[in-house]
DNA sequence: TATTTAATTAACCAAACAGTTAATTAACCA
DNA sequence: TGGTTAATTAACTGTTTGGTTAATTAAATA
């Protein structure tokens, strides 16, 4: 499984691996910091071991400051995974499009109203029109 | 590892199971088609676990025809994931463009000339301005 | 009905993964 | 310098993964 494509979506396969993402998405934090949360679940050397999948996957940097480590999301780490949902987003979002217009045309059959439209149609993910 | 999101990112892990995925995001395809470039890498039993572990995530349906089942992606299946991955893309794309803003300051500065920008903050990603 | 085609299931194996406890490293501090 | 704190490494274990070959299912066809 060397390449990154496949090295980031096996890291973020794991919900307590998310969770440390989730973490780190408010700010740098140290291991210890990351640790708390799940230490009632889990060893320290079990925390180090995710942290180190999410450094390799390239989604996470470590800086020394002292004994400690300051561990931060790294955004360019996210890159290619994003491109890469990007294409099934355009995919999933036509048919979920499609299928909302198919409700509508639905209850607008069965109901001979129109209704102001409060689906997914309008434009809530900000591509263009 | 129970959970849908978890099961998906696993299921994308895989460049064998991504390729797959490309070939279907062209359109519905049988067991054999799907297999047919694989099968000089790896046996047909191979083709059909990872199609398992595809169906299993969420991301592809089968549907009988005969002997045959024909494979088509699950748009909706895609949702969850794409979904978490907005979040990470709206940091990484901030991220960029500031790391581009930076970068137009250097050019800036040494060159001395205003320049049309030709970096990621064009908006290429739809994203309200 | 016997054969071929399409795909899956069964049984097995090696490597990777996620966790453990114990030991070690390395920096700070009293 | 001896102890404490922060984190990692080592060694081990059970489970999951990705592959194999051989056997099986099930539908189409000659």
């Amino acid at each position: 499984m060397a390449d990154q494509l496949s090295q980031t979506f096996a890291a973020l396969a794991d919900p307590t691996r998310r969770e440390m993402l989730s973490i780190l998405s408010h700010g740098q934090a140290t291991v210890s910091e990351i640790a708390e949360p799940f230490l009632k679940r889990m060893s320290m050397p079990a925390v180090t071991k995710h942290l180190k999948v999410l450094e390799r996957a390239g989604l996470v940097t470590k800086t020394q400051d002292a004994q400690r480590r300051l561990c931060n999301l790294n955004p360019s780490g996210f890159q290619e995974s994003v491109q890469f949902m990007e294409q099934y987003r355009q995919m999933m979002e036509e048919s979920l499009d499609r299928f909302g217009a198919y409700l509508e045309t639905l209850t607008k059959q069965s109901t001979k109203t129109k209704r102001k439209s409060k689906t997914r149609s309008s434009n809530k993910h900000g591509r263009k029109k």
